[in-house]
DNA sequence: AAAAAAATCGACTGAGTACTCAGTATAAAT
DNA sequence: ATTTATACTGAGTACTCAGTCGATTTTTTT
């Protein structure tokens, strides 16, 4: 591995379990080995560090979940949806530091002010939704979905999902234990009758 | 306005909106007309001045939320979950700054080396869920609600709102658009039949 | 009015910060 | 073998920050 990429790899690591703010360039220096003129080489300052990490992540999330769409084939959209959010939370944990970074308030703050941020959290959140889209739009086709609005209701199962992740990376009650009701509730919501 | 109260407000204020690594003392004693070293006179530490803060606004919240379960009269469980619902979305934006400071990372950082903190937070979180699992509990009554574990589908219908009041601080989507939504699809949740 | 206590001040400290730069080592191209 | 380009170094710079301290003012108590 080349320093920049332990760089990449570190940096990433330490953003997203300790903070932007709270990772300073003479620790990643000191874990990757590489000296701090190094870190300033390859990344003119610390927050173009921050971004090149946001596109790695970008990219790897929506690989993982392109990939996902392609190869499942669900047999009705209540299905996808449901399995959608199951891979969701599986995603969160396998790859706990990419959801605790876009937990992380700093990269919002940045987003603010920098185009590039903006476009790739862009591409990140469009990536989710997009998938719950899919699933409500192919559920009101083969009736498997009652009447909904579906980019809205798209948006809600998000913030559902979103909002229990959030819980579990600040450990507010066993958030892991919700998962299966969280399936169970959003069942229950777009679909007419009552499944037990 | 005491200078005590006046840093307590300055800084709640500040540490809400650039948040709390982003704020300094000096700022603080700027913007307060209060010396430095007064800041340090009344609070220890920055940190402690944070822990004042959240306990001020742990009171607030459960001041507004008891008198807003002690007022209001709803017909069914179903309604007090949706008004419940509505009155925190409205608080939301009432007191963004009590709740922008809740979507701090900060804190829960703090909360989990610091006992005070971790009492506060969970005081103000307990009075949220609480809320939501009265109402699910009375509709289970009064049979406005159907079968559902009230504990847990509270933590979920919490998590909406949570996700959602997120999405919003962090300028993704028009989250404010999709109140009406939420409230609809925890309808469908929550009900047998379907209300349009 | 005198004494005691509480509140306020702001210059100062020292540890930390992101970032620079002049120079060195390594690899690639000629 | 020599030049050129790329990767890397780490001491140094300018600056910020939370927190201290001794002195001064204000308030309360006697």
């Amino acid at each position: 591995m080349s320093k920049k990429e332990a760089i990449l790899s570190i940096a990433a690591k330490l953003f997203a379990e300790k903070g932007f703010k709270d990772t300073s360039m003479a620790e990643i220096s000191k874990l990757t080995g590489a000296a701090e003129g190094t870190i300033f080489y390859h990344f003119k300052t610390k927050d173009d560090l921050l971004i090149a990490i946001l596109e790695m992540v970008k990219t790897g999330i929506v690989q993982e979940f392109e990939s996902y769409v392609g190869e499942r084939s669900s047999s009705s959209g209540l299905e996808m949806i449901e399995d959608a959010i199951a891979f969701y939370l599986y995603m969160a944990t396998k790859r706990e530091e990419w959801f605790l970074l876009l937990n992380r308030y700093y990269i919002y703050e940045l987003a603010r002010v920098n185009e590039t941020t903006r476009k790739h959290l862009e591409a990140i959140y469009t990536c989710f939704v997009d998938i719950f889209d899919k699933g409500i739009t192919l559920g009101l086709e083969d009736q498997s979905i009652i009447n909904s609005a579906s980019r809205k209701t798209a948006l809600i199962i998000f913030s559902m999902v979103h909002g229990l992740v959030w819980f579990k990376h600040h450990d507010l009650y066993d958030a892991s234990a919700l998962y299966h009701e969280l399936i169970t509730c959003c069942r229950h919501m777009l679909t007419r009758s009552t499944v037990v």
